[in-house]
RNA sequence: GCGCGGUUAGCUCAGUUGGUAGAGCAAUUCAUUUACACUGAAAAGGUCGCAGGUUCGAGUCCUGCACCGCGCACCA
């Protein structure tokens, strides 16, 4: 399991590190960003947990109650699309040949391997985390914690159910939320037409395969051009289906776009569908999960591609076609699939950000208890206080900026790995569907189907578990929903469902709000922002006090480590060639925070050489200083006896004061210039100076007064320098440690649990 | 369209409140049974993207521009 010894005592130590220290009661505490467990880790997660680590183990030779929580996250969509993709590719076979149960069962066993994968690595890295609080987000635990906060939130009515426009991935067949989206630049032709020769406004669009789904044409209320049809209605054939369209006005027209005119596409647009909301406008839906048409005629069943071909050719034959240009437009792909987004109506459950409610308990600056407040407030609130310090600012401007243009979250997903949707329905009402797992899709589009007839299914039953008893009337049992909760629903609770809510737990008084957490900014949105929300939903307190968000790792030519681009690299790799220390310092040194790194190996190359030089540096000390005397009580290291008499040399100066410098970069997490200085100081001024004019001091006379004095001041640079380098190359600085304090009782004295020297002699 | 970054040595990047421009790698010259060739010494290399401004003094602050990247919105 461990490739070498010192990989194993690094182990040990970092299980028997958590040793609660009596003497201190002060508190740091920061969870791991749970890995996907979708394979295997990039140098991605090796730079994440190589800051985290430095960090904590900084933290803890200060002598706080350091707690680093580990984890890792089901990633719903990510880990069942990998499945898919590979059962695919190796069976042919769809998740619908195997069912549900066997899907989640696979996908279980393949998270499960990448899980121990995952592990591995983190350990490799030299992660000083408490593995005693393990927790993966669909653990007993944590779906525990995902079904009570779902219960919270729906009946304090920020959780509906709604039938609204949400993003379809027609590759994934599941809906995503608005974060989940990527945009893309892509040419696009904008056709300009009119439905008919009679029909008196030409609209634009560069969907026109869509049009068959018209109800109205839309116009500025001001617009002058267009004032006398207003109220107008058409009944029209178009492309072979009968339209009716309603000529509307409607402030979120633009004038100077195209023709000013809007086509109205309801079912299948974000704006038509709010324009048809406010004109009371029929919406029907013309294109399916699949991408392809509903309607009859000559659309039927096209691929919307197809369709547009189709559409177009029908207007040219029909002379409607006015116009076709080039444009440049943005265009919505899935995050996970890269499949265009279609937006479709469908009956979701959403969680509502704008909805006040009041809020039981807060400890957020500017939020009493017992306040009205919208989620969307706590959010802002939480950062604007000052309660949440994101340290750099241009992510706290993102932050503010995502914050004003967001609506609310869909959280339910169809997809089946993940937390299912703690909600239970009447059985009855959603016809027999019991023991016959595959129809339960078809189950859902009942429900739909009754939903939009307006038939009144009564409330839902939410709760962790289903229902214990039978309907009263009817004797029928309860069915869950077939849904599950976006991945981020669980991601969102993960700072306190790890120190063990719902429970009151000792953990969460003593290390909740958690310290810090140090994530990527790709993940701002997604993950940052979510778990602000629940924390101060749930908890009225903010998740963690700092955040620091790091950059990503390039390759050389500065892409992304990509899965599809092949470009990816196993840190075990780099870490066998070079070592975990010259990985970790290396990715540190030349990066501030927040900036992405360009991975270079030969930069890492270059911290393997430091590593052997700080080894031969140590011979040295070692061999012409030897100060060892067998410890009188045994327990205190050797060094230390020497060290009552030293004076305050030049050397000792320049070292306080260097002592002092750093720890003032780390206490500001400026982890890269800390780590430049001690590296540079061991191996230019230590290294260069201070030893080469030491071995002409020893070679006059080893036992001199001056040679002597000159073997404690070498001994004081050495265990210090040590000590700080500990954070960022825990495995050396350790193994060196342990061999000059070979004396003593070793366990009470490992370099992981010594003090942080402040620089005494300055 | 709105907003945010970046632009510093050949390459990759630091530069914390304004005070003589820094590191690693690469390249050059020299040294060589040294704790260490995974070495040492020396020298070389920059109009800090461009143009203005503030200041005794600007890589750093302000304005404008260019290119690269990102976030959001729009995406009819």
């Amino acid at each position: 399991r461990f490739s070498d010894k010192s990989d194993f005592r690094e182990y040990r130590i970092s299980q028997t590190s958590q040793k609660p220290d009596l003497h201190t009661t002060e508190t740091f505490s920061m969870v791991l960003p749970p890995p996907n467990v979708t394979g295997m880790l990039h140098l991605g997660h090796a730079y994440e947990d190589a800051l985290q680590d430095t960090i904590i183990r900084y933290k803890r030779m200060l002598g706080k109650k350091a707690l680093w929580i580990p984890g890792t996250d089901s990633a719903a969509i990510a880990t069942q699309a990998k499945v898919e993709k590979d059962i695919q590719k190796e069976e042919n076979k769809s998740r619908h040949d195997l069912g549900r149960e066997e899907l989640v069962k696979r996908v279980s066993i393949f998270a499960q391997k990448s899980e121990s994968t995952i592990l591995n690595q983190v350990r490799r890295m030299g992660s000083s985390l408490d593995w005693s609080r393990y927790a993966y987000t669909l653990d007993e635990k944590r779906k525990m914690a995902v079904s009570t906060a779902f219960a919270k939130m729906y009946e304090a009515g920020l959780i509906y159910r709604g039938n609204r426009i949400v993003n379809w991935d027609p590759k994934g067949q599941t809906t995503i939320s608005d974060d989940e989206i990527i945009y893309e630049e892509r040419e696009a032709k904008l056709y300009t037409f009119k439905y008919s020769a009679d029909f008196p406004i030409s609209i634009s669009t560069t969907r026109p395969e869509t049009k068959v789904g018209d109800t109205a044409v839309a116009v500025h209320p001001e617009d002058l051009r267009y004032q006398k049809y207003i109220g107008q209605e058409f009944d029209l054939i178009f492309c072979e289906i009968p339209i009716h369209i309603k000529i509307i006005a409607d402030q979120a027209v633009e004038k100077e776009f195209g023709t000013g005119a809007l086509g109205v596409t309801p079912a299948h647009s974000q704006i038509d569908w709010e324009i048809a909301d406010r004109h009371n406008l029929h919406r029907p839906q013309v294109i399916n999960e699949y991408a392809k048409m509903t309607v009859l005629g000559i659309l039927k069943d096209k691929k919307i591609t197809e369709a547009r071909e189709t559409v177009v050719a029908w207007l040219k034959e029909q002379n409607l076609l006015e116009k076709e240009e080039n444009i440049k437009q943005n265009i919505s792909t899935s995050e996970r699939t890269g499949a265009i987004i279609e937006p479709l109506p469908k009956l979701q459950w959403w969680i509502d950000v704008n909805k006040k409610f009041e809020i039981p308990y807060s400890e957020i600056p500017g939020i009493k208890s017992g306040d009205q407040v919208s989620l969307k407030e706590i959010m802002r609130e939480s950062v604007s206080s000052g309660a949440v310090k994101i340290n750099q600012e241009r992510f706290q401007k993102i932050y503010f900026h995502w914050i004003e243009n967001l609506r609310d979250w869909c959280i339910s997903r169809q997809i089946w790995f993940g937390h299912r949707i703690p909600v239970w329905y009447h059985e009855n009402k959603c016809v027999p569907v019991l023991g016959r797992e595959k129809e339960i899709s078809k189950c859902q589009e009942i429900i739909i189907g009754e939903i939009n007839a307006g038939t009144d299914l009564g409330l839902p039953e939410v709760g962790p578990r289903p229902p214990e008893f039978n309907c009263e009337f009817c004797a029928a049992k309860f069915i869950q929903d077939p849904d599950t909760l976006d991945t981020w629903f669980s991601s969102g609770l993960w700072t306190f469902s790890t120190l063990g809510w719902p429970e009151k737990t000792e953990d969460l008084k003593k290390f909740y709000p958690t310290s810090l957490i140090c994530p990527g900014y790709e993940i701002l949105q997604l993950w940052i922002s979510r778990m602000i929300l629940m924390s101060g939903f749930h908890l009225g307190q903010v998740p963690f006090k700092e955040v620091m968000i790091h950059g990503i790792v390039r390759d050389k030519n500065g892409k992304k480590f990509s899965k599809s681009l092949g470009n990816g690299i196993d840190p075990i790799e780099i870490i066998e060639k070079y070592g975990a220390d010259a990985l970790r310092i290396g990715l540190i040194i030349g990066t501030a925070f927040g900036n992405d790194v360009k991975f270079d190996e030969n930069k890492i190359k270059g911290y393997k050489h430091f590593a052997n030089k700080l080894w031969n540096v140590s011979r040295f000390v070692l061999e012409n200083a030897n100060l060892e005397v067998e410890p009188p009580s045994g327990i205190q290291p050797a060094y230390t006896l020497c060290r009552s008499d030293l004076h305050s040399t030049k050397h000792i100066q320049e070292f306080d004061n260097l002592t002092k410098d750093i720890t003032s970069d780390m206490e500001n997490y400026n982890l890269h210039l800390a780590a430049e200085k001690i590296y540079h100081y061991i191996w230019h001024t230590f290294a260069d100076e201070i030893l080469e004019e030491s071995k002409e001091i020893f070679k006059k006379d080893p036992e001199s007064a001056e040679a002597i004095e000159r073997k404690k001041v070498l001994f004081y640079i050495l265990e210090n320098s040590l000590k700080i380098l500990h954070p960022f190359m825990p495995f050396i600085t350790e193994e060196i440690w342990c061999i000059i304090n070979k004396n003593v009782n070793i366990k009470e004295n490992l370099l992981i649990i010594q003090k942080w020297p402040y620089g005494k002699y300055s």
